[in-house]
DNA sequence: GCAGTGCCGGACAACGTTGTCAAAGCACTG
DNA sequence: CAGTGCTTTGACAACGTTGTCCGGCACTGC
């Protein structure tokens, strides 16, 4: 910037206001100076901008992992709001670690984001206060915060979905019916449980959950152990899109119980998978929307919308006649 | 840090020798310094830092599109390298807009990261000449930058996989086979309907090419016309994943032309679609590795490493008997 | 007790920008 | 032609850190 103020034959500041469009410069003067930036090639150095104005026009993204089709729909709807404000989106996925977690929100904090969006993937969040105590906005997403940590959250109705499902194989009269879910741990795992099981009433069987992370071998044992009791299965509810994708590759190629869904996934309507959809790129627009609202200066108390999801049926919740 | 210093009683240099782990500070003054940032809640100001040091620990990522598996994967592990070299990234969507892809990496370059990844959507890089000689270096990922732009590159054998997956459907006895591409003007597109075109010969038959961006409704219609011709398909080769779900779709539940498809996708195991797999992972991995060398000072010409493609057989190219 | 040696702590400048404030230039009025 | 008010420009400090350099202090060996 000293260059270009020296090659215009200008000050510094003057410079400074035509790079930003401030206001009181002399035409001839505004254009003398932007031919001595192109004559340069300089261009303004975000970090001091930063360093002096204290806004880092950047939000944090913390997920659990972009790979998967989930988070990254939820990501796209967070970068496009944040680009929307003219924000750029420094994310991180934490591979359900909360140390990670922890570590890549802190992080981005030293980093001076304007504010955090994140899936939790710890049941801690005092690290957090800090931050919020020094005015950085924080919206939890898909998850909430651990306890004493009153932020905006984004969640969507997982009981409700669950139960949703649960109805929807009763009514076509299935009576025993299994449930995949995630590590209990997980607050999504453990909300579509309950509502599974209130859904399901007395027609709940504990030999017919099995709660573990999504992985081929653990899926397929326990769909075994399930399937050789006296009372077989008809119908599973998977708990989340990866299990779902799992069971079906488990059941693959024989005679297996009928696989409905939480989340939905690409091609389940090729395969005629009913599930309980819920919208990844909705949850990231609101949550995004809320945190933008919280930075453009709303200070009420934290919010806690909760998203609708819906039952898409696609046959394979119906038994056969 | 002022704050911590008087706390402490100590100079303000003596808090930043602390915060950095720099020797020549007694163990007792390093305690009393620790315990005062501690009570304050002190965390340093990344941003200062930058400017002072003129590194930012910060590489820039332009993709096409994160919700997109292929590029959500690439995402993934060019975050992991990231991590291990303790960077954060900055990462944004390009939409396949030239003008949003340059609009990205210079707001990223203002902003001073380390390095950039670039899947780039334009064919037009002079734009990065000055960051370029300004020593910030660039890989671009999937497709070659325009012309006159001499960097890194990391390309998958795209003329190659098409060519597999074209001798596969020709020794299984297809000689009407149709080719679903995204738009032309796409470098891997291009370059897959090459190797297949090539790999067919005198068989080719433009009449059953149609190279458009993946929407059910252009790619329902173009097979629309293709089935309705004299000698119509017997199988479809689609360019990227997208296409294959799309075309996957538009046919379902109709007797159609087997469809085998560039890129690997969820379930094509399930669905027995062949396909001729890369794998984005290792694409990210090997282009976030050589930008790391470079920053580390590796100066040689530029290198260009070409991935290799696999076909996966499914069953999907065969001729019944 | 004194010079030499090492270690520790602190003052100061600099990184590149922007906000504040004052001054200079100019046209216009009475 | 002085006085007034507006526009345009510039000098300076500050943001929070780190690198440089120097001074003070304790410790050693004589």
């Amino acid at each position: 910037m000293k260059d270009v103020a020296s090659a215009a034959g200008v000050a510094l500041k003057t410079v400074s206001r035509v790079v930003n469009g401030e206001p009181g410069v002399h035409p001839a003067t505004a254009d003398r100076v932007r031919a001595a930036i192109d004559r340069l090639g300089y261009s303004r150095n975000e970090s001091a901008r930063v360093l002096r104005r204290g806004r880092t026009a950047t939000i944090g993204l913390v997920i659990e992992d972009v790979a998967d089709p989930f988070y990254a729909g939820l990501s796209r709807a967070v970068e496009s709001v944040a680009a929307a404000h003219g924000c750029l989106l420094l994310s991180g996925s934490s591979s359900e670690d909360a140390e990670r977690e922890r570590e890549l929100v802190l992080t981005f904090c030293a980093r001076r984001v304007d504010g955090l969006i994140v899936v939790p993937a710890g049941e801690d969040h005092s690290y957090l206060r800090p931050e919020l105590d020094a005015g950085t906005p924080a919206v939890f997403v898909d998850r909430p915060p651990g306890p004493g940590i009153d932020v905006d959250t984004v969640l969507a109705d997982n009981a409700g979905g669950a139960a949703l499902a649960t109805r929807h194989l009763v009514a076509h009269g299935h009576s025993r019916i299994a449930f995949l879910g995630d590590e209990p741990s997980i607050f999504t795992a453990a909300r579509r449980l309950h509502g599974f099981r209130t859904a399901l009433g007395h027609l709940y069987d504990e030999r017919l959950v099995c709660m573990r992370s999504p992985a081929l071998d653990t899926v397929r044992a326990a769909l075994d152990r399930m399937l050789a009791l006296d009372r077989p299965p008809t119908a599973v509810f998977t708990g989340n899109g990866r299990l779902t994708v799992t069971a079906l590759r488990a059941l693959a190629g024989r005679r297996g119980p009928a696989v409905v869904g939480f989340d939905d996934f690409e091609l389940s309507d090729l395969l005629g998978v009913t599930v309980v959809a819920q919208d990844p790129a909705r949850m990231g627009r609101v949550a995004a929307e809320l945190l933008f609202r919280r930075l453009s200066g709303d200070t009420g108390p934290a919010e806690h919308p909760v998203l609708p999801v819906g039952l898409v049926p696609r046959g394979s919740g119906e038994l056969p006649p």
